[in-house]
DNA sequence: AAAAATACAAAAAAATATTTTGCATTTTGT
DNA sequence: ACAAAATGCAAAATATTTTTTTGTATTTTT
């Protein structure tokens, strides 16, 4: 199984190990011998192609996607940090803290006046004034923040467009 | 096994529940013999536990996680939307044109201006001014759009904290 | 053109998933 | 409180899948 940061080797798929990418992709859990009936192999042949996918780094895991709301994470929120200076140490000190708060999902540095771009996942107000408290607080250079309260979840998907070939 | 969409049914979950959940959101593809093992249970109240969780909407699905530079998926960006009025229709349009256009991975309707955030993973520029284009064709009362291209992506994750009990 | 590597399938062995059975505990209705 | 029903669990039996082994055809390399 792959756990995690395999070397990605890039290499050409062709129209079967695209399709196995796809079905994966939507099917994590399904059996080998089903998903090589879909693919038109063999098991063996079929499995080979997932490991080897595995060990390239293309496939990189397995998740179960859980709904949030079960969990009581009611609440998506993006942030927009805008840093007003950049010390040395000022992005490894965010990194550290952003790895350590698990209720952010995502962060990413953005384009533009070098600002981060975060997306967390809430449960309620005073969690969201956690949050805010603890962007505040762990970065010295913050010029401001603008938040983004998600009201509607229009689309989220996880699953990249793959062609036929 | 899960497909979509089941009715979510709030229940409270007990620390073993818990348990599975944190382990299958890391370990999709984990046999039911290692997670009953794991969680303390034999393997068929184990596989009772994921199948109601399943049934029940927590368990939304699995998928494979797939490394988008791999698939040549090398841009993420994100695109702020204004939109200068609201036509009766135009929500709907939006969500219809959103839903055609694979390579939008998020669409969130956010507070503030009723502006809309979009994430979307593609692999150049070119690609890009066809984002772009889709996005400004589609919506008639788009009144400006700010994009913010991911340099670095500091932390990507999927999985929801859970705690121990 | 031979040797090595690759891709596949079929069959066998090992492991896992799933069903069945039964017991103990908890919950529900009276 | 008591019986009936429901729930949660484990053990065993069965069905299915995973994984390994073996062999063959095709492609690639030397």
């Amino acid at each position: 199984m792959a756990t995690h940061h395999n070397p990605l080797k890039k290499r050409k798929f062709d129209r079967i190990d695209r399709n196995i990418l796809r079905i994966l992709q939507r099917e994590g859990r399904i059996s080998y011998t089903e998903l090589a009936d879909r693919v038109g192999l063999s098991t063996t042949p079929c499995m080979e192609r997932v490991k080897r996918l595995e060990k390239d780094g293309v496939i990189e895991g397995y998740h179960a996607h859980i709904n949030p709301v079960a969990l009581d994470y009611n609440m998506l929120v993006f942030v927009e940090i805008s840093l007003s200076y950049q010390s040395p140490d000022a992005f490894e000190r965010f990194n550290a803290a952003v790895a350590q708060l698990p209720y952010i999902l995502e962060c990413h540095l953005v384009s533009g006046d070098a600002d981060y771009l975060i997306k967390a996942r809430i449960s309620d107000m005073s969690q969201y004034r956690e949050l805010l408290g603890d962007i505040l607080l762990t970065l010295p250079g913050v010029k401001n923040s603008k938040s983004y309260i998600v009201m509607e979840e229009v689309k989220e998907s996880h699953e990249l467009p793959i062609n036929e070939r």
